[in-house]
DNA sequence: GTATAATGTAACTAAAACACTTACATTTAA
DNA sequence: TTAAATGTAAGTGTTTTAGTTACATTATAC
C-alpha cells in the first residue's frame, strides 16, 4: 500500500456518513481532500458495486451512503482497496532458476496470506461509525 | 509495502541462516533470488547496520550471520524495510484548505499507528529460525 | 424545451517509486 | 600480482500512482 487510496475512500466515506441523506458532489467531496474531483468518481465506483454509496446524475446531483455506517468495518474498507500484500510483493523466481528460491517462495506465500489476515482480523472490530465519532 | 524489499531481504536472511560460517557472495544470494546483485548488496549494508550480518571484501569473501536466527523476529524484519504505513498514504491536506478534513486526517494518523502496530505485533512470534525450518 | 450542473469514463500526461545496470574504487586472499 | 569480492554512486528503464482533459450522458430547475 504506497497509495492513498484507503486514506481517500476512509474520508469520503466519512463525509457521506457525516451528511446522510444529503447528495454530496464530487466536486466538493474532492475539496475536502485536497485531490482531483475525478479521482472521487473513480473511487466512488467501487464504493457503488460495493453497494455502499449511490449516486445520482444530473443536477442536484451526487453521492450518499445507502447502508448504515456501523455496517461497514475498517476491515471491509481495507479489502475493498487493497491490491498488493502488506509484506509487499514477491521475487519471480521462475523456471526453476533457483533451487533454494522456490522452496522459499512458497512459504514467503503462506506468510504474506497470514500477515494480510493478521491485519484485516485487527480491523474488523472498527466500523465507519466508531471512526466517524472519534472525528467529530 | 508495494515493493519486493521484505521478500528480498528474508529471502537473504534465509539463505544465510541454512548455510552459516560460509561466506556467501552477493553474486550467488542474487542467483538464488534471480536479482541484481547490487541490490543484494544495498540491503547487506541494511542488515549490517542492524548488526545481523557481518561481510567481509575481498577475494573468498562474502556475507555471513552475524546473530542466531532464533533472535531475529519477522517483525524485526519487516520494521527494518518498512518505508509507508499498511494503510499507505495520507492525502495532503495542508494550509487548512479543508476544514473538516483536518480532523479526519488526524483521526487517520491514529489508525494508521494502530494497524502498523498491529501486524507487527502479529509478526513478533515468529522468528528467522522458524521461517527456515519451515522451508528445508 | 433549454440551460445548467452533475455523474461516468476513456485517454492522456505527469510525477513518484521501484528495480536494474554500469562503472569503478577499494579490499583481501591465493 | 592477479583474481574475486564488497561498497557505492550515478544513471536508466519500468511500473505504479495521481492528476488532468475531454466529452457523452443524465437529470433538474426554470
Amino acid at each position: 500500500m504506497n497509495n492513498t487510496r484507503f486514506a481517500t475512500v476512509i474520508h469520503m466515506l466519512t463525509l457521506m456518513a457525516k451528511y446522510p441523506g444529503q447528495w454530496l458532489s464530487s466536486e466538493w467531496i474532492a475539496g475536502s481532500i485536497n485531490i482531483n474531483p475525478v479521482m472521487v468518481r473513480k473511487e466512488l465506483s467501487l464504493l457503488q458495486h460495493w453497494g455502499w454509496v449511490q449516486s445520482k446524475k444530473g443536477k442536484e446531483g451526487g453521492s450518499m451512503l445507502q447502508v448504515p455506517a456501523t455496517q461497514i468495518t475498517l476491515a471491509d474498507i481495507f479489502m475493498a482497496v487493497k491490491s498488493a500484500h502488506v509484506l509487499g510483493k514477491k521475487n519471480k523466481c521462475e523456471e526453476g532458476l533457483c533451487p533454494v528460491g522456490r522452496n522459499i517462495n512458497k512459504a514467503l506465500q503462506q506468510l504474506f496470506d497470514d500477515a494480510d489476515t493478521a491485519l484485516v482480523d485487527s480491523l474488523r472490530d472498527k466500523t465507519l461509525a466508531d471512526f466517524v465519532q472519534e472525528v467529530s
